[in-house]
DNA sequence: GATTTTACATACAGTCTGGACGGTATCCAT
DNA sequence: ATGGATACCGTCCAGACTGTATGTAAAATC
């Protein structure tokens, strides 16, 4: 008892606290509920905090759904780049990557949000702003990783990078259709194929020993909820 | 003037009229305002119908929605199929295939429409079932064509099926993301290098001259609005 | 031609949503 | 310590949506 009467926090800090709170909650119930189901009052009953205090840091749905979509790029970039550095063998990188991208990342519910914030840019200008200019920054980021690990053979490099944003589309084609198909294994088996083919015109680089250069971290997390 | 009193049609009939134009006027409602946006109202405003007329054939939105994916489904099952039988050339069939696939169906506003109900059926346990059936189906329908038309090099049959498979997971990807990216031209190279990929494990089979065995027609029609 | 069934139309009820507003607590600059 | 700014709270409101209930005309059945 008698617990330390907690300093009070500061206002940055409270603000601070509160959206990620709140975007926390909002890519949860995006994964669960949906875009559509995804209502103000269920975002704060889930996040356990008041009406009012959402609408005090988002104007308005949009301003959260835009903050919420950078957050979700944002914590995608970051894992895959984990998962990049964590790939160490050099023998079947290929395969490990395409597997642990695809049991780390695009088969989580946190992608389903993602799912769920593409399909609403198509009709949401804002929101699909938002998404492409993270996405270039992404692409751009990666790049000098895929060229750090690999190599083409019989094809250029420019086949080599195109290879891996197919992988992208085929994940994400996968992570949107999987639920229609069966089971684990014959995922599995188009993971495999997939690196097969790819193996066909790549492989990784003998002796990497190092990490690709650090990217720069990501960049100012302002210019969010405003617009 | 005078026109003929236009003889008053059957009761079929007007079932059927009237569903035509429900389902064609969902389907463009989800491909433009997609599924949270394709309110009952909104629909039967746009099919010029009474709000009535719609709850008379459709119980309720569930039941219209798993009726258009059902149309929808078979609408692209045909579409597909035309397509398989209208190319012709033998030389670069894959290429003229995966580029008229994405051409004419896959990068189609109706094309939208699918990718709306796909997201939407993460959540719609009946409107999963209903599409895992129809997909289950048209995989089945089409593997014959893919002999018919091409064959493996070096990979097993069970590849060159899973390769089509992946086709459609890409461009599935593809559809869903191309508006967050750049130009046609950019689509296009990616087209082109699947193209090149496959063709590293299969060429098309030469001297075919008949199309692929008709498969049955598409299954009854029925059981569709029931539930 | 009478009756039953089907197709369509209109009005209404209940629920929910997003945003607005007025008020309170907490923090910060001076 | 005090006045102003910032964070937070609960409620209300106008609109929209779905499903239902009720009414009418056309077709099918007998």
């Amino acid at each position: 008892m008698t617990a330390s009467p907690r300093p009070r926090r500061t206002q940055a800090e409270r603000s601070d606290q509160m959206r990620q709170r709140l975007l926390e909650a909002t890519l949860q119930s995006l994964a669960e509920d949906g875009y559509a189901g995804s209502t103000l009052s269920s975002i704060v009953r889930r996040a356990g905090v008041s009406r009012g205090a959402q609408v005090h840091h988002y104007p308005n749905k949009q301003a959260l759904m835009l903050d919420a979509a950078e957050d979700l790029v944002r914590h995608t970039y970051r894992q895959l780049g984990e998962l990049l550095l964590s790939i160490k063998d050099e023998d079947d990188r290929l395969t490990r990557l395409v597997d642990a991208a695809w049991e780390q990342v695009f088969s989580t519910p946190l992608f389903h949000a993602y799912s769920e914030l593409l399909i609403a840019s198509l009709r949401d200008q804002d929101l699909a702003e938002a998404l492409k200019g993270r996405l270039k920054l992404v692409q751009g980021v990666y790049a000098p990783a895929v060229e750090h690990y690999f190599e083409p053979i019989n094809a250029s490099k420019a086949d080599l990078h195109a290879m891996f944003v197919q992988l992208s589309f085929f994940l994400v084609g996968l992570a949107t259709q999987a639920h229609l198909m069966n089971d684990r294994a014959w995922v599995q088996s188009h993971l495999d194929l997939w690196s097969r083919q790819a193996a066909l015109i790549m492989r990784a680089r003998k002796g990497v020993r190092q990490p690709p250069p650090r990217p720069d971290a990501w960049p100012r997390k302002d210019e969010a909820a405003a617009r």
